[in-house]
DNA sequence: CGAATGACCTGTGAGC
DNA sequence: TGCTCACAGGTCATTC
């Protein structure tokens, strides 16, 4: 499910609830994510107080008060979402319609926000590709999973300059140098096919011969992941916010998912194709 | 070292 | 209606 974007706009939406919120109780429904839970994380989180929420890359990290962190990863199909306490009084008919996947909400925290009240907050995932770990504050930066993933998309680092020198001498196309975590954090298989179409750059060049286009990739990367969070992520199949709305950005796509489409920019036919076993979408008259 | 492939899971929609 | 197949936002392990 979630890139950069959507977990930015899951941070967004939990903070205002999770920030110096205190947790009552933590029940785990089932084990198996996609690594099973730390020993006794139940136990060891509950009565203490979440201090903040950030983000790195797609790794949601709820800081616990005591010196310690909880990673979230949603994988592809996580989600969590915010019930209020009133919520459970009287479910209304936004829980009616949900009730449908509620056998995936694996995670709940009984939680006291620290504006007061009740909530509880609830994780849910179907494929069970995410996980949630308690990892210490100090070891946060050397975490093997933190450890290696390369600059945000969003800030300062990202260059022409930096692209071009990370990209020097690579053969593999650019569409898998883009997805590559350790150069570039955050980015998924949605906004590298649409910052490549942005950049007019073909997902099957070699990454090396970037050379002057540097600069328009980068900017495009920018534009798309900024243009992404500030529509609240794509929703596709299951992407909702914490609150139960949806992003648009998925209105905003102008390749992704557009095979025989024609191209926004050329008219050209958006085509399909696969890199690594995922779905690349691009426009072959206008991408070079 | 890098590159390609399969594995992990369940749900959904298309096509028959 | 019901079956089968392809495919889905991610990452990791294994094999060359």
């Amino acid at each position: 499910m979630p890139e950069l974007p959507e977990v930015e706009t899951v941070r967004r939406g939990l903070e205002p609830v999770l920030a110096g919120a205190r947790l009552e109780r933590v029940i785990l429904h089932r084990p198996d994510l996609r690594f099973p839970f730390p020993e006794g994380l139940a136990e060891r989180l509950a009565g203490r107080r979440i201090t903040a929420l950030s983000r790195r890359a797609k790794y949601l990290i709820m800081h616990v008060e005591d010196g310690e962190a909880i990673l979230s990863h949603l994988g592809m199909s996580g989600s969590w979402r915010v019930e209020h306490g009133e919520d459970r009084a009287a479910p209304g008919a936004f829980h009616h319609e949900r009730s449908k996947s509620s056998a995936h909400d694996h995670v709940v925290f009984e939680l006291t926000p620290g504006t007061g009240g009740r909530a509880r907050l609830v994780y849910n995932d179907p494929r069970r590709f995410g996980f949630l770990l308690l990892v210490s504050e100090g070891e946060l930066g050397e975490h093997p999973l933190l450890a290696h993933l390369g600059i945000e998309p969003t800030g300062n680092e990202l260059s022409g300059a930096y692209l071009a020198e990370r990209f020097a001498g690579k053969r593999a196309p650019l569409k898998l140098a883009l997805m590559d975590q350790r150069i570039i954090a955050g980015l998924g298989n949605i906004y590298v096919c649409e910052a490549l179409w942005r950049a007019g750059l073909s997902p099957d060049r070699p990454a090396g011969t970037i050379g002057d286009r540097a600069d328009s990739l980068a900017d495009a990367i920018r534009v798309v992941i900024a243009e992404a969070i500030e529509a609240g992520g794509s929703s596709l199949r299951d992407f909702i916010h914490a609150d139960g709305t949806l992003g648009y950005f998925q209105h905003g796509f102008r390749v992704y998912d557009r095979e025989g489409a024609p191209c926004p920019r050329c008219h050209g036919t958006i085509a399909r194709s696969i890199h690594s076993n995922r779905s690349t979408f691009h426009c072959p008259r206008c991408q070079e």
